[in-house]
RNA sequence: GGGCACGUAGAUCAGCGGAAGAUCGCUGCUUUCGCAAAGCAGAGGUCGGGGGUUCAAAUCCCCCCGUGUCCA
C-alpha cells in the first residue's frame, strides 16, 4: 500500500511524526518520542497498576461513554445485532461490527440503517478459545465498539481524516489519555476480496482499536477503487475497560462482582473461563442456538461442556444454570432481551447437561473395558489412545486417566495431536443464486417482471418472449413460480406446450418446455398455470409458516426453521429443538395451528426495505436463511408469524384448510422434522389412510378397530409357523442323520472313528447343519458330497481325535480340482465345473479310513 | 460440511476370514405353604441395510442408513 494513503493532514498539521518501529519494522505516527510502536510485542504492558485513562470505567460506563461520544458527533446509535449471523450464509457468528452490514450494505445493494452510525456489537471468536483464562485478556465473546460511515460518490460522510480525528479526540479529550502515548501504526487490511489501508491504534502495549478504510477491490495484482468506501472501525470494549482500571487481568475489570463471587470457589483461570463462557452462552442461547454436534450448535455445546467439566471438579460448585442465570441477569440491564426466555434457556441447558453426563458415562465404560482387554493381552493404554478417545468419545484426557489402573502420561501437545487427526479435512462453501440445471441468461436480457409476488391467484396471463435457449424460455413477465425457498415450481402451459419445470438464474425466470421451444424472441404467448397444483402449494407454504409460529410458541423461542420443503403431495419443516417432540407437545402444536387456521387471520405479503423490516420484526424474519437483496418480501400472518419469504401464499389462514401433521422424526442432533399436509391434499390423504385401514381390516377379517389385536394374533401365528417349520427341517435332517448312521454302506467304524461318507443333495448351509448333527458324538468323521447348479461341494466335519477335517479334504484334492479350506474340525471345498465329485468322495473316504486307523 | 469410533439375542457386550457366543433378563421343570434364591433344561439372531472380494464374510473392501464424538 502506498505510503501516501496514510499521509493525513491530521497527522502532518497536528505535529505527528512518522517513524519506523524498531520492533516490528512497521511505520507509525505519533506525537510521542518512541522508536517502537506502542503495541505488544514491541513493548510490554505498561498500564497494569497505572491506568491509561483519567478515571476507571465499568463495562456499562465505558460503552455508554463511547456510544454517547459518537452520538454527540452526528452518529446514530444502533442496537446490537444477533451473535448468530442469520442474514449471512458464509459465517455462523457475528465476529465484528462490520459483519452486521455485510454483504448488502457494504456492497452498496442496501442502504445502511443509519449513516454514520455507532454500535457496540457482541462478537464471537473461537480461535483463541484455549487462551481464555490463560492470557488474562482473551474472551470468546467480546463487544466491538465501532463507528461506521458509508461513502457514495455523490455523498461522502467522512473518511480517513475525520475518522482518525474522532478516534484521537475520544482517546485524549473524552477519556483523558496522554496524546503523546498513542501510536497509529500503518497496516493493510484485506478481507472478502476488499482491501484498504488501516491504522492500528496502540498505547502502553495495548492495541486499543483498528481503523480500517475499505476502498479497493482486488483484481489479481490490480487494485480497483470501490464505488462505495467504508469506514470500518473496531474498539475493544473490554480492553478499554481494562486499560481504564489497570487491573492485573482483563477479567477482573470486565466482570467485576460476578467474577469476584466465582473466585471464592474457583481458581482464577477456572473463574475466568466460567464467566466468559457464561456470557457467550447467554447471547448464543438467547439468539436461538440449540447445542448440537454440528454447525453453530457445536460451539454452544463446546462452551457448555467446558463449563460443566470445570463445575464437576469442584464439589461445592453451583450448577450451570445458576451460573448462567447470574451472568444473564447482569447482562439484561444492558441487553433486556437477555432477561427474557430464561425458562427456555434453562431447559436447553438442563437437557444438554444430561446428555453430557450420558456421554461421559458411556465413555468411562468403554475405557475401562478397553484397558482390561489390553492388559489381558499383556499390553497397556498409551497416550495415543487418550487422543483417540477424546476425538471419538468426547472424553477429555484427564477424565480418561481417572478411569485407568495404569494411566499413561497425557501427551504434552495433546490438542496438537487431536488437530493432526483432522488435517485432511477441507471446509466447503456453497450458495448459488440459481436453480440447478438451468442455463445462464445473457445479462443483456431484461430482468423478468415477477407477478406471482403481487397476485398469487392469477393463473392465466399474456407475455412476450425475450430469450430462448433450447427448451428454455424467458418471458418479459411471468406468474410462474420457480423452484425456490423450499417451494417446488409451478407447472402449466405456454401456448400448447407443457411447462415441465421453472427455475431461476439471477434476475431471470426460465420456463422449461417439454421440447425445444417453437417460440421466438418477440412472440406473444399465453401462459396458463395448473391451478390445482398452485393452490395446493400455496396452502402448504402458508401452513409451513403457521406451523413454524406454533412450534415457537409451544416449544420455545430457541426453535428456528432449519429447512423446509413444500411439494403438492406433502410438506416438511425442519426446526431446531433440543429433544424429541413429546406427544403432548405435538397435540398442542396441532391444536394451536388449526385454531389459527379457523381464526381466519389475514396473511399479508409486501416488500419492505431490509433495514425497516429488521427494525420492525427483528431477526426472526430470517427463518428461511439469508435472503439476498435490499428489499425483503415480508409475509406476515397477522399477530402470529412474520418471515422474509418469496413464496406464494394464501391471503387468509382459513384458505389453508385443516392442517394434518403426518409424522415427526428427529433427523439430526438438535433438529426435528414435521411432515404434514393441508387443504385438498389433507382430505385426500385422510381418504387414502381410511381406505388402507379398511382394506387391511378386510384382509384380516376383522373390524378396523380390532386391527391391532388382529395383527397381534397374526404375528403369533406366524411365529408359531416359523418355529414349526424350523423344527420340521431339523427333524428331517435328524432323520437323515440317523438313516446314514444305520446304513453300513455309508457308516463304518475304522480304528477309533466312525466314518460317515455319503452323497446328499443339500444346500451348502444344510451340509453344515447335517454334519453338526452327525458330529454330536466324539469320534465321528463326516464326509458329505452335494451337487447344486453343476457345482460339487465336499464338506468334511470331524470330532475324531487325531483326524483333521482339513487333512481329509487335502487328501481328496488330487482327485478333485477344487478351491477350499477350513480347520481341523470343519472344511469345505467347491469343485471346478466338471470335477469328479464321486471320485472325490471315494478319495476322501479312503483317506479318512487310513487316518483313523493310523491315528 | 468433513474426520474418527460404534451398530451382533429383550438389555449390556465378546468374537474381527473357517460350523453365531457370554452375562443379565425371559419360559419350563426340580425345590418351597408362598416368595426370593439355587440347580437343570429351553426359547430367543435377515450379526443396521445394499453391493463387492473369497471355495468360505458378523469378520476384508465400497456405498448407504442410524448413533456418538471431535474439528470447521
Amino acid at each position: 500500500m502506498d505510503a501516501a494513503e496514510y499521509d493525513l493532514a491530521f497527522f502532518r498539521d497536528g505535529g505527528f511524526r512518522r517513524r519506523t518501529c524498531a520492533g516490528c519494522g512497521q511505520a507509525f505516527w505519533t506525537l510521542g518520542d518512541f522508536d517502537r510502536c506502542q503495541e505488544a510485542p514491541c513493548r510490554d504492558y505498561g498500564f497494569v497498576g497505572r491506568p491509561l485513562f483519567a478515571r476507571p470505567y465499568a463495562l456499562r460506563a465505558m460503552r455508554e461513554a463511547f456510544l454517547g461520544f459518537f452520538e454527540h458527533r452526528g452518529h446514530t446509535r444502533l442496537r446490537r445485532y444477533p451473535t448468530v449471523a442469520r442474514w449471512r450464509n458464509d459465517v455462523f457468528f457475528t465476529q465484528a461490527s462490520i459483519y452486521d452490514f455485510q454483504p448488502w450494505v457494504t456492497s452498496g445493494a442496501a442502504p445502511p440503517p443509519a449513516n454514520p452510525l455507532t454500535i457496540s456489537q457482541p462478537s464471537l471468536r473461537f480461535i483463541d478459545l484455549e487462551e481464555v483464562g490463560v492470557s488474562g485478556r482473551h474472551f470468546t465473546l467480546f463487544e466491538m465498539m465501532a463507528h461506521h460511515a458509508f461513502n457514495r460518490p455523490d455523498h461522502e460522510v467522512y473518511f480517513k481524516q475525520r475518522t482518525v480525528e474522532l478516534c484521537h479526540e475520544l482517546l485524549t479529550e473524552e477519556l483523558g489519555l496522554d496524546p503523546k502515548a498513542v501510536t497509529y501504526k500503518e497496516e493493510v487490511w484485506e478481507g472478502g476480496g476488499n482491501l484498504g489501508p488501516s491504522l492500528s491504534v496502540g498505547a502502553s502495549g495495548l492495541e486499543l482499536a483498528t481503523l480500517v478504510f475499505m476502498e479497493y477491490v482486488r483484481d489479481g495484482e490490480r487494485l480497483v477503487p470501490m464505488p462505495l468506501t467504508v469506514v470500518d472501525t473496531g474498539y475493544g470494549l473490554e480492553r478499554f475497560v481494562w486499560a481504564s482500571q489497570g487491573t492485573k487481568t482483563a477479567y477482573e475489570a470486565v466482570f467485576g462482582g460476578a467474577y469476584d463471587e466465582l473466585r471464592r470457589t474457583f481458581p482464577p483461570r477456572e473463574s475466568a473461563i466460567l464467566i466468559d463462557h457464561a456470557r457467550a452462552l447467554n447471547f448464543l442461547l438467547v439468539d436461538g442456538v440449540v447445542p448440537s454436534n454440528g454447525k453453530e450448535g457445536y460451539f454452544a455445546r463446546l462452551l457448555l461442556r467446558r463449563s460443566l467439566r470445570i463445575l464437576s471438579k469442584t464439589p461445592e460448585a453451583p450448577d450451570l444454570p445458576s451460573v448462567l442465570d447470574r451472568v444473564g441477569r447482569e447482562l439484561s440491564h444492558d441487553f433486556p432481551e437477555l432477561g427474557e426466555h430464561r425458562d427456555d434457556l434453562r431447559r436447553v441447558v438442563e437437557a444438554e447437561t444430561e446428555r453430557y453426563a450420558e456421554a461421559i458415562e458411556r465413555a468411562r465404560v468403554t475405557i475401562r473395558r478397553t484397558e482390561a482387554k489390553l492388559r489381558a493381552e499383556g499390553s497397556r493404554v498409551r497416550g495415543d489412545d487418550l487422543v483417540v478417545w477424546y476425538d471419538s468419545l468426547g472424553v477429555p484426557p484427564d477424565v480418561a486417566v481417572e478411569e485407568l489402573a495404569e494411566p499413561p502420561a497425557i501427551p504434552p501437545e495433546f490438542y496438537k495431536l487431536v488437530a493432526a487427526r483432522h488435517e485432511s479435512e477441507r471446509p466447503t462453501t456453497d450458495y448459488v443464486d440459481a436453480s440447478e440445471g438451468f442455463p445462464a441468461v445473457p445479462t443483456s436480457v431484461a430482468p423478468t417482471e415477477v407477478l406471482y409476488y403481487l397476485d398469487p391467484y392469477t393463473v392465466a396471463f399474456e407475455a412476450h418472449v425475450v430469450h430462448v435457449d433450447g427448451p428454455f424460455v424467458v418471458l418479459d413477465r411471468t406468474y410462474f413460480y420457480p423452484t425456490g425457498g423450499g417451494q417446488v415450481a409451478d407447472r402449466g402451459h405456454l401456448g400448447d406446450l407443457e411447462v415441465v419445470d421453472v427455475g431461476r438464474r439471477g434476475p431471470h425466470v426460465l420456463h422449461k418446455l417439454e421440447r425445444p421451444s417453437p417460440f421466438h424472441v418477440g412472440d406473444r404467448v399465453h401462459g396458463r398455470i395448473d391451478p390445482t397444483r398452485r393452490t395446493q402449494l400455496m396452502q402448504h407454504h402458508t401452513a409451513t409458516h403457521l406451523l413454524n409460529g406454533a412450534l415457537r410458541e409451544v416449544l420455545g423461542p430457541h426453535v428456528w426453521q432449519a429447512g423446509a420443503h413444500k411439494a403438492p403431495e406433502v410438506a416438511r419443516i425442519d426446526v431446531t429443538h433440543f429433544r424429541p417432540i413429546a406427544p403432548e407437545e405435538l397435540r398442542r402444536i396441532d391444536r394451536r395451528v388449526n385454531a389459527i387456521v379457523r381464526e381466519d387471520r389475514p396473511v399479508k405479503s409486501y416488500f419492505e426495505s431490509r433495514t425497516e423490516a429488521e427494525r420492525r420484526f427483528g431477526f426472526t424474519l430470517y427463518q428461511g436463511g439469508a435472503v439476498p437483496g435490499k428489499e425483503l418480501r415480508v409475509v406476515e400472518v397477522e399477530g402470529f408469524d412474520v418471515e422474509a419469504c418469496g413464496g406464494t401464499h394464501c391471503t387468509h389462514t382459513s384458505e389453508v384448510g385443516a392442517i394434518q401433521i403426518l409424522d415427526v422424526e428427529r433427523i439430526q442432533d438438535g433438529i426435528v422434522r414435521l411432515s404434514y399436509a393441508s387443504g385438498e391434499r389433507a382430505l385426500e390423504l385422510r381418504e387414502e389412510h381410511e381406505a388402507i385401514l379398511k382394506e387391511a381390516a378386510k384382509r384380516l377379517g376383522v373390524a378396523p378397530d380390532h386391527l391391532p389385536s388382529g395383527i397381534e394374533r397374526l404375528l403369533g401365528e406366524v411365529e408359531e409357523a416359523r418355529r414349526l417349520s424350523r423344527s420340521r427341517a431339523r427333524t428331517d435332517l435328524e432323520g437323515l442323520a440317523a438313516e446314514l448312521l444305520a446304513d453300513p454302506k455309508r457308516a463304518t467304524t475304522v480304528g477309533r472313528a466312525t466314518v460317515v461318507a455319503a452323497r446328499v443333495e443339500l444346500e451348502r448351509s444344510a451340509l453344515g447343519e447335517l454334519s453338526k448333527l452327525l458330529c454330536r458324538q466324539e469320534g465321528r468323521l463326516v464326509i458329505l458330497a452335494s451337487e447344486r447348479d453343476g457345482k460339487g461341494t465336499l464338506f468334511v466335519g470331524s470330532t475324531a481325535p487325531g483326524v483333521s477335517a482339513l487333512g481329509v479334504l487335502e487328501a481328496a484334492r488330487p482327485a478333485f480340482s477344487a478351491k477350499g479350506g477350513g480347520n481341523p474340525s470343519a472344511a469345505t471345498a467347491v469343485g471346478e465345473p466338471g470335477a469328479p465329485l464321486e471320485q472325490a468322495l471315494e478319495a476322501a473316504r479312503s483317506a479318512a479310513r487310513a487316518m483313523a486307523t493310523s491315528g
